[in-house]
DNA sequence: CATGAATGAGAGTTCATTCAT
DNA sequence: GATGAATGAACTCTCATTCAT
C-alpha cells in the first residue's frame, strides 16, 4: 500500500503549481482534491500529506500567484528613474500579462475571491487547521492590500507631480483592476490580439483618462 | 399531499426571481435546488415541474437579468436626441446601477458567465432536455452579444461623429464592461461613495479616455 | 434514480429499530450510516432523509431505549402495594431483562455513553443541526437521570422505612446499575442460565446486601 | 533523515505505556496509530517496527494492564493468613483503585474488550502477523480467565470455609466485577468521594450480601 | 531504527434528480 | 402541480499500512 518509490518526490510546490492550473480550467467550486491529485500523479488521499485542507491549499495557490505579481509590479513601482505615465503603462501590462499567460491564480483571482472572503473555514476541523487557514487568509488579504496600494501609490504620486489629473484615487485604481483582471474572462489565445496589443490599448486608455 | 393551498400557486416568474436572489447570494456552485425552493415556499421537487433541470433554471435567470437591462440601454442607444458622449455616460450609469442595487441576475452574471462556457450540459439527460439547454445557451450568448453591441454601437457611431478618437472598438467595450462589472466586488453598500458617485466617477474617466 | 415505491414506505421508528441492531453488534464508532441502511434496505443518502446526522440518529436511538425501560420501571416504583424490597427486586428483573433481551439500546447504553458525554456534535454542521443534536442530548441525559432516580428512590423510602440499612445511597445505586448492565457484557443466549434466573440471583445479592 | 539522536529510544514497553494513557483518553476506535506515536515523539510508521499491528499493540496493553491487576490480586488471594472476607475486601479495593487512579488498561478494560471479543483481525494481513495476533489474543483471554479465576476462587473458598453463604459462583462474581468495573464510567476525581471511600463501600455491600 | 511520502479502503455527507401517490 | 421518499454519484477527509531512503 505504498508506491512512488524512485520517481522523483512530489513538492508543495508542485502541487500548488498543478492546483492553479485546475483552478484556472474549473474554478473554485469546480476544483476537486482528485483533480489537483491527478495533475500531480497523486491520489487525492496523498494531497493531504503536504497540505491540510482544500481550503489552505487553494488560498496558497490565490497567494502565492498574487506573491508573485506584487513583486513584480513592486519593483515597477520602486524605480525612480520612472515617470508615473511611464510606471502605469508598465504595471498595466504586467498585470495583464499575468492574466493571459499562465500564471498561476492570476485568472483564478478574479472569480475566486468571493469564496475567501465569505468562507467560514469548512467545518469539522482541528484549532489548528482552522488557525493555519485563517493566518493564509490573513496573508493572502495582506498581499491583496498591497498590491492595490502600489497602483494607487502610482496614481497618487502621479497626480502630486501634475502628471494626472485629481481623481478619487481608490475608485479609479479599481476600475482599472476590473478591467484588466476582465481580460481574463475574454482573451482567447490565437484571437485577433496578442495579450501585449490589448495591454497597450488598455494602458493607453488610463493614462489618457487621467491626462489633466 | 399536496400544499400550498390558499397562496395562488407560483408561476416560473416567481421561481426565476427567487433563484436570482438566491444565485446572487450563494453564487452558481453555492446555490441549491432546495434553496431555490425553500424561497418559493417549495419542495426541490416542485421545481422540476417548470424547468428541466438546475442548468436550465439559472440559465434561464441570467438570460432574464441580461434581458432586462439590456431593455433598458437599448432604449438610450436609441434615443436620436442624445450625443455619443451622453449616450455613453447614461449606459454606464445603468450598468452600475445593476451592480449596486439588488437587481440579481446583475450581480450574478460577473462570475457565474463562466459555468455556462465551459460547461456541457450536465450528463445523463434526456435529449429534450439537452435540446432545452442548448437552446436556452444560445438564448442567453445571443442576449449578451447584443447587449455588447450596444456599447459597441455608442463608441462606433461616436468616433464616426468625431466626439470620441479612433480606438479598438471590441478591446475598449470588454475595457468599460470589466471596470463596470467590477464594481459588484467590491461595491459595499453604506460605503464611502453611492452607486451614483462611483458610476459618475467611472463614466467621466471613460469619456476623457475616449476624448479625441 | 428513484425507487422504492409500492413496498411499504420506512418510517423513523424502523430505521430506530434497525439501529439498534446495528449499535448493539457494532458498538458506536463501529456502526456505519450503510450498516444501519442495510439493515432496513436503503441506501445510506436515504438516511438523512429521517435524520440530519449520524449523531442525532444514533443519540435517538439510546434515548428511545432509555425512555423505554424507564416507563417499564416507572411503573413499578408508583406502585404504592409494594414493598420497596420487592420494588427492588422487580426493577432489577426489568433492567437485566432489558439487557439479556434484544430491547434496543439496552446492551447499547453500557458502551456508548462515554461518546455522548465526550463529543462535540460532529463539525461542519448547520446551526440548526447542533441544535437539534443538543437538544437530544439533553433529553437523552434527563430521561438518564430520571432513570437513575427512579433506583434511589427505592433505596431511599426502603431506608426509611427501615427495609434497608442505611448506606450511601447513590454509590449504592451505581453499583446495582453497573452489575446489571455487566450482565449484557457476559450474557450468551443458550448459557447455563436464563435472563430470569441471573436476574433472581442478583436480586437477592442486592436485597440482602441491603438488609437492616 | 533518521531522528531521535540524544534522547535513547524508545522501548515497546514505552509504547505501552503510551498507548494505554491515549486508549484512556480516547477509547479504542478514537485511538489511531498517528496519536499513540506522537506521545513518544514518534511517527506513526515507526510504531511498526516495534508491533506488526495496530490490534496487536493495543491487545498488548491490555493484557499488560490486566497482568498488573492479576498479579496483585494474585498475592492477596494466595496469603493464607487473610480470612475470606478479608481477601474480598482487599480484592475490591485493589480492582477499584485501579479504575480509579490512572492505570491506563484499568479504564479501558471496560469499554475495549468487546473489540477483541467479536473483532476478526483485520482483513489483509500477512499470515504471520495474524498468528500473532491469535497468539496475542489467547494470551489476553487466559490472562482475563486467571483474573477472574482468583475472585472466584475467594468466593468459593468463603463458601466452602463457611465464610459466606452458597451462591452461583460465577454470576456473583461477574455482578462484583461488573459493579467495580462501572466505577470507571462514574467516578469523577475530586467528586464527594474519594475512590478509597467508595471502595469500602462497595466492598462492605457484596460482604453482607455473601454473609451466610 | 526512523521517517516522509504515498496509498486503498472506506466513512459521512450533499445534491440533483426521479417517481408513485 | 406538489410532495415525500429514495437513489447514485461525487466529494472531502481519515486512517492503518507500506516501503525506499
Amino acid at each position: 500500500m505504498a508506491r512512488k518509490p524512485a520517481e522523483q518526490a512530489v513538492s508543495r510546490e508542485d502541487i500548488l503549481h498543478a492546483a492553479a492550473e485546475v483552478l484556472r480550467r474549473n474554478g473554485y467550486e469546480g476544483t476537486t482534491m482528485k483533480d489537483i491529485a491527478a495533475q500531480v500523479n497523486l491520489t487525492a488521499a496523498s494531497l493531504y500529506h503536504h497540505f491540510e485542507n482544500k481550503d489552505v491549499l487553494l488560498l496558497a495557490v490565490l497567494e502565492l500567484g498574487l506573491r508573485y505579481v506584487a513583486r513584480e509590479i513592486e519593483s515597477i513601482v520602486n524605480d525612480s528613474s520612472l515617470t508615473n505615465v511611464e510606471k502605469l503603462r508598465r504595471i498595466v501590462h504586467i498585470h495583464i500579462a499575468n492574466q493571459t499567460e499562465n500564471r498561476p491564480a492570476g485568472v483564478a483571482m478574479v472569480y475566486e475571491v468571493r469564496h475567501i472572503v465569505a468562507q467560514q473555514p469548512r467545518g469539522g476541523l482541528s484549532d489548528e487547521t482552522i488557525a493555519e487557514y485563517n493566518a493564509r487568509r490573513a496573508s493572502f488579504f495582506a498581499e491583496r492590500r498591497r498590491f492595490e496600494a502600489l497602483f494607487q501609490r502610482v496614481v497618487r504620486e502621479g497626480i502630486a507631480a501634475g502628471e494626472f489629473r485629481p481623481v478619487d484615487v481608490p475608485v479609479v485604481v479599481k476600475t482599472i483592476l476590473g478591467a484588466n483582471n476582465w481580460v481574463s474572462v475574454w482573451y482567447s489565445e490565437g484571437g485577433r490580439l496578442s495579450g501585449e496589443q490589448i495591454a497597450e490599448e488598455i494602458a493607453e486608455l488610463f493614462v489618457r483618462a487621467l491626462h489633466p
